[in-house]
DNA sequence: TGAGCCACTTGATCTGCGTCAAGGTTGATG
DNA sequence: CATCAACCTTGACGCAGATCAAGTGGCTCA
């Protein structure tokens, strides 16, 4: 696994693996100080790596693969309010625990901060702070779109919400960029599908067909998407933005 | 109506109107602008404060009175993705426009402060920006638990926990705090609920006399609702967590 | 090569909630 | 006092999606 230099995570908004929480703009004592407390965690698909409730000693960035954030009730309903793809912070400055479990669903790469180390800094540095603020609010906003999806939207538009948004965030990575068509990969089981749209893995299963059949979107393989006209598919998801920051 | 006096919207935690944005660990000479920047704004029941994608001039807190934020689908589906209760922060320092619609549902005042302004004063005052993190924080927890409501309860749990998070919120502001029985006044209409659950008006209709009938709540008239045991409410509302910071 | 497992698909049936429709209650207004 | 408009309740019925169940394809491992 080739780990990305230092140097590149310490970069902001034009890097390709964005370390969101930190900025080009850092003064290079600033940057010292996060080398100092800056360290690397890996995880295997399907680990936990923080259950809900235990104390989380960091903060960090997602570099590679997949990680979700889920509440689950006694009776064991499960429902994913958070997905993690590269470049995403995870962490809560100046909090103890955390509120929901943290999965990889992938191999996963993070680059974490000492949480005690991290929140001095932010204190001693006013825009990490309202940077963080900014990336926070982009999140409530993902959050809150995605409580329209889930209390208002049909089978078959949520399935075309999370396509949309999934072939979105890939595009703004990728180098050609939102291109028709579009291809990727869908880092989620049916099941974690389900978890994150509130329904069944059955009706995930059931709707993916219907698209493929309807031809907004091709499959091969069971992960691998091709989606011919995404305009098609974002009307099939009932959104008229023209495409907010959503997960 | 009556006006608070601006010392007590410049405390924090301790007051009973908090003006969460500002605390009162602040020097006198920032309290001091920030009461330059200060005003008040009232709004009728129904009238909208902002709509989606209008600039937004200003940033602020509800003084007394309701207000949601709701999106809206082009058919006219509509889910309510916030409740805004007295001390409630409305405002997105560093953006531009408001992402959803900001509806009074009662009348309703506020203690604004124009937004270049306070931006400023949030860049000069690092503990402001903090601050403001943090309640941003409560208001992602606040979201992503109602992501479970919406996407896993069924349409009594919906009711019961919609009901469980204003009574507590009710009790924290009120001086004999969570003593059962619970007594307070809804402050939504039937619809208003249902767009907060994404359900509709009878379904909400139903299960409040199902509630009823079962003893779990009493009705006086449509909105005055008392709870004779609010572990009986929470358990209705299959919720285990002993009363997270909901909205 | 075959056994076993996992992720997924598809079918049959059931049910919770939406939809449509008909009242009831309350409070404001002339 | 009558009228009207919100707001709410209740009933009948239908359907989207859940549930239960069986089967498929591809992968790993012996």
């Amino acid at each position: 696994m080739q780990i990305p230099t230092p140097h590149a995570l310490a970069k902001c908004d034009d890097c390709p693996i964005r370390h969101r929480a930190v900025c080009a703009r850092c003064e290079p004592n600033e940057l010292q100080s996060l080398e100092e407390i800056k360290y690397y965690r890996s995880f295997e698909a399907g680990q936990t790596i923080i259950w809900s409730g235990d104390k989380m000693g960091f903060v960090g960035s997602v570099v590679s693969g997949i990680a979700t954030l889920t509440q689950t009730m006694e009776d064991g309903r499960t429902q994913m309010v958070g997905l993690l793809l590269p470049s995403d912070f995870v962490g809560r400055p100046g909090r103890e625990g955390a509120p929901y479990d943290v999965v990889a669903t992938t191999d996963i790469v993070m680059c974490c901060f000492r949480k005690k180390p991290f929140e001095q800094m932010m204190a001693a540095t006013p825009h990490i702070a309202q940077r963080l603020l900014q990336m926070t609010l982009d999140e409530l906003d993902a959050a809150r779109e995605w409580m329209l999806v889930l209390g208002r939207k049909t089978a078959r538009e949520k399935i075309a919400s999370l396509l949309s948004i999934i072939a979105r965030r890939d595009a703004s990575v990728s180098p050609n960029g939102a291109q028709s068509p579009m291809v990727f990969d869908l880092p989620l089981t049916r099941e974690a599908m389900a978890d994150y749209l509130g329904l069944t893995l059955e009706t995930v299963s059931r709707q993916m067909s219907a698209l493929k059949k309807d031809g907004v979107i091709r499959l091969e393989g069971k992960r691998h998407v091709t989606v011919p006209d995404m305009c098609r598919l974002m009307e099939e998801a009932g959104d008229d933005s023209d495409g907010g920051f959503l997960v």
